[in-house]
RNA sequence: GGGCGGUUAGCUCAGCUGGCUAGAGCGCCUGCCUUACAAGCAGGAGGUCGCAGGUUCGAGCCCUGCACCGCCCA
């Protein structure tokens, strides 16, 4: 068994020549292993939930989902997608996603069928589906009893537009321009004013320290204790030292805030400061009351003055106002400087995160470092470099892995809580489903002991209400496909599965969250081998994107060019290397299909003699073919895919340029009967074997030509081995014979081109210069080269140097 | 800022643990309707292997530095 863990694309993502790429390369293998006699494990997957798919429901049909809404029945949504969203019930949301990935599900299924992928369609699996919520609820329930899962309320990183938490896998760093504000802070004890840098005076309100380097003689005379006040707000905040406060950042000494960045949610934690909590999730500036607990001011009046000029406004426009208000009060201490900094965004955002405080899951990671890495260096990788990649990553964790999100077409989380008497729901006791009831819905399930009318009352419960991310579920995939807890024989022979084939951008968040799940969850890695393909760029040599316009979609491509060539252009990328769209190559591609079928018409179109190959030319050429299939073999077996094209291809040229033409006067009757017999069987039989090799990358003409002559598929056909070359043992191996002949052909060919006559024009005499040895080579296949060549008479000169004389007949 | 990969013919790329005169395909040029194929065939031109040092009898390949391109991470 050789078992595939296919990427399961997103389906509201476009088609891509990426994927037609990709996949092929996985084709490859799993038609090599196939022929290689072994059952392949190879289903497909799609990828439905998450933010992509709501996006597009949301665009397509002009909807919003309001999870307070109740379920609508007879809801349709209208023809033409309105200006106004409507608001829908999630059910009737999810109903919805359903519907549009249904439809792309079926496009992309005549993808893969159309570029030839020997997908197993009957394993198909989506990572919504029953299956997938059942494996992964049971997953996170096997995860929270080992604890290895925890909620928390804590500061998450998190997008206001979409309104949910993000994970440190789906941050993107982006330069963006802003501004360096220099704003002074009085001191208490009334000394000089203290000058900080800031990149967001609109979080000045929300400040709770300064804290600078403890090495920094500047300011360790105030590390007594001593207090400062917010310039506007007039709140008391302690100057503090902190190790990782940069002296050469700014002036040294830096605010901290609730909370601008993810350095600020560390300094709060390890300095224990106060939560001064001003940016809502929504991303717009909270209304406060100065005065109130918490925010204790000198002068809560002014503070209120200066805020409500802040409050509602988004960071951006609260920025600009701020920094009219620090000039008014003379508290800034020289103009903006532009700048352009690094900030963290959500990879599909489009606003700078923020920071905010809410209750999510999270998978214990950060303690477990080592051990990933242990994982990293037992799994083969192939290209063997891109290990790297995913120690950096593992490396830098900072964060453990946030696994809910506040989105509505995902797997629930299979929890609920017990709500107090006085209406406050206890998240400290979930309560869990029996594993025999997932997968559950617990916005519309009822927990055990409860009655669906205590939903939401003192006494009563509250379900979760969040789902999980979309790499919670997709890292899930062996065990989703393999019928993990549901079909343990299949289970247990396809996992470990043998081979994870993936692009490199998502070795941090697909491989190495599969990687986290099977290590939890089974103390195993996932796959043997992880093969990482390279991208797909424009002739520019960038990656290629849909917002260049200048796509082709897949579809249109195999239509032009042919199943056949588009596999044989995604056959020459190699593994991890990213590679040009190069509609070149696939012309090339449907040459070689062309020849392939020509060919074969040659070789199977006659009804002469077929015999054993007994000639010298016969034995030796199906002797080099030997030798040729077993270096293909070994290049697949390595996941080499492109060297084992080439070797087949390379060989397949000569054949047809040098060989072919070299038995075509026996084939016609030039000589003996047995003559004849050779070649024809010489020729069947290396056709017979170059249709196997080159089946797992031309699947269609390979097939349609193995028809002619024999029954079944060529691709259920064993590959090329040892029984099939007799002619080795024959004294095949010696294959100096076929250089001899051809390049003697050579040279009669070049004096036709150079005398610029047809190839059939008639040569007297050839005079043959070259060693003896290689002269007596050329003594066993003179005939074969004088009939390629239409030489009438061989002289042959034992003369060290090889040249070849030509002499024409008159016309 | 740290790291990974790349740089070979006009273009796309091979070149394995260092070993004759550096290869292929496309494109270009010159011929050829040849009983598998004109969507074809034959032949030809075209490269100081990114730059500068070094190791070696010998370097496209190994070492050092640099430049440029792409990517990963911070």
């Amino acid at each position: 068994m050789f078992s595939i863990d296919t990427p399961p694309p997103t389906v509201s993502g476009a088609l891509h020549v990426g994927h037609a790429f990709s996949y092929t390369h996985t084709d490859l293998i799993a038609r090599f292993k196939r022929m290689r006699g072994l059952e392949v494990f190879y289903p497909m997957g799609w990828d439905d939930n998450g933010l992509p798919t709501e996006r597009r429901v949301q665009n397509y049909f002009g909807v919003r989902c309001d999870p307070s809404l109740p379920y609508d029945p007879d809801f349709e949504p209208p023809a033409e997608p309105p200006k106004e969203p409507i608001a829908v019930s999630r059910p009737n949301f999810v109903e919805l996603c359903l519907r549009l990935t249904g439809e792309d599900e079926k496009a992309f299924e005549a993808l893969w069928r159309q570029l030839g992928l020997s997908v197993d369609w009957s394993m198909t699996y989506t990572t919504i589906g029953e299956r997938a919520q059942r494996a992964s609820q049971r997953a996170f329930l096997d995860l929270l009893e080992k604890g290895l899962v925890y909620s928390v309320e804590a500061p998450t990183l998190w997008d206001v537009d979409f309104r949910t938490a993000v994970a440190q896998a789906e941050l993107e760093d982006r330069a963006i321009p802003g501004a360096a504000y220099r704003v002074l802070f009085a001191r208490a004890d009334g000394g000089d004013p203290l000058e900080i840098e800031t990149t967001r005076p609109e979080l000045i309100p929300a400040c709770v320290a300064l804290v600078a380097h403890p090495g920094d003689d500047r300011y360790a005379a105030l590390f007594d204790g001593r207090e400062v006040s917010t310039p506007l707000f007039g709140v008391r905040v302690p100057v503090l030292a902190h190790e990782l406060a940069d002296p050469e950042k700014g002036t040294g000494i830096a605010m901290v805030c609730t909370f601008g960045d993810v350095t600020d949610v560390m300094w709060w934690r390890e300095l224990g400061l106060p939560i001064r909590s001003v940016v809502q999730p929504d991303g717009r500036m909270r209304p406060l009351n100065w005065g109130d607990a918490g925010l204790e001011s000198a002068d809560p009046a002014a503070a209120q003055t200066a805020y409500d000029r802040l409050a509602g406004k988004r960071a951006k426009q609260a920025q600009q106002e701020i920094a009219a208000l620090l000039a008014e009060a003379g508290a800034m201490a020289s103009e903006p400087r532009p700048i352009e900094h690094p900030v963290k965004f959500f990879e599909k955002g489009e606003r700078p995160l923020e920071i905010v405080t809410s209750r999510q899951w999270f998978v214990r990671t950060l303690d477990h470092r080592d051990e990933f890495k242990e994982r990293g260096r037992e799994l083969r990788w192939i290209p063997a470099h891109m290990r790297v990649r995913y120690e950096n990553w593992v490396d830098g964790l900072n964060q453990d892995w946030a696994i809910s999100r506040q989105r509505f077409f995902g797997v629930p989380f299979p929890v609920w809580y017990p709500i107090g008497d006085d209406g406050r729901i206890d998240h400290s006791r979930p309560i869990l489903p029996e594993g025999s009831a997932l997968p559950v819905d617990p916005s519309s399930d009822v927990p055990p002991g409860f009655d669906p009318d205590q939903r939401g009352k003192p006494g009563g419960f509250a379900g979760d209400p969040d789902v999980m991310d979309t790499w919670a579920t997709s890292s899930l995939s062996p065990q989703i496909a393999g019928g993990w807890g549901e079909d343990p024989e299949l289970f247990d022979s396809v996992f470990p599965m043998d081979l994870r084939p993936q692009a490199h951008e998502i070795i941090r968040t697909w491989l190495f969250s599969t990687v986290v799940r099977s290590h939890f969850l089974h103390d195993a890695l996932p796959w043997r081998n992880a093969a990482i393909s390279g991208w797909v760029l424009d002739p520019d040599r960038k990656k290629m994107s849909k917002s260049k316009g200048n796509v082709l979609t897949p579809m249109s491509m195999l239509h032009q060019y042919g199943s056949d060539a588009v596999r044989y252009w995604a056959a020459n990328g190699r593994p991890g290397v990213d590679t040009a769209f190069d509609e070149n190559q696939m012309k090339v591609g449907r040459r070689l299909a062309t020849k392939v079928l020509n060919v074969s018409r040659f070789v199977l179109g006659h009804d002469g003699p077929v015999g054993d190959a007994v000639k010298p030319l016969d034995v030796a050429m199906l002797g080099r073919l030997a030798r040729t299939a077993a270096s293909v073999t070994d290049a697949f077996e390595d996941y080499q895919y492109t060297h084992a094209l080439e070797r087949v291809e390379s060989f397949f040229w000569w054949f047809c340029d040098d060989y072919v033409e070299l038995v075509k006067g026996r084939r016609y009757g030039a000589h003996e009967e047995d003559a004849a017999a050779s070649a024809n069987g010489a020729l069947r039989a290396a056709l017979d074997v170059q249709l196997r090799l080159f089946a797992p990358f031309l699947p269609f003409v390979c097939e349609e030509v193995w028809s002619w002559s024999r029954d079944g598929s060529v691709h259920r056909a064993p590959w090329p081995a040892g029984g099939d070359f007799h002619a080795v043992r024959d004294g095949g191996e010696a294959d100096g014979v076929l250089d001899v002949a051809a390049e003697v052909l050579s040279e009669i060919r070049k004096a036709k081109s150079t005398a610029q006559l047809p190839m059939r024009a008639e040569v007297e005499r050839a005079v043959v210069r070259d060693s003896g040895e290689r002269l007596e080579l050329l003594a066993a296949v003179e005939d074969d080269v004088a009939d390629a060549g239409r030489v009438a008479s061989f002289e042959k000169v034992a003369d060290g140097a090889f040249s070849v004389e030509v002499e024409f007949a008159a016309p």
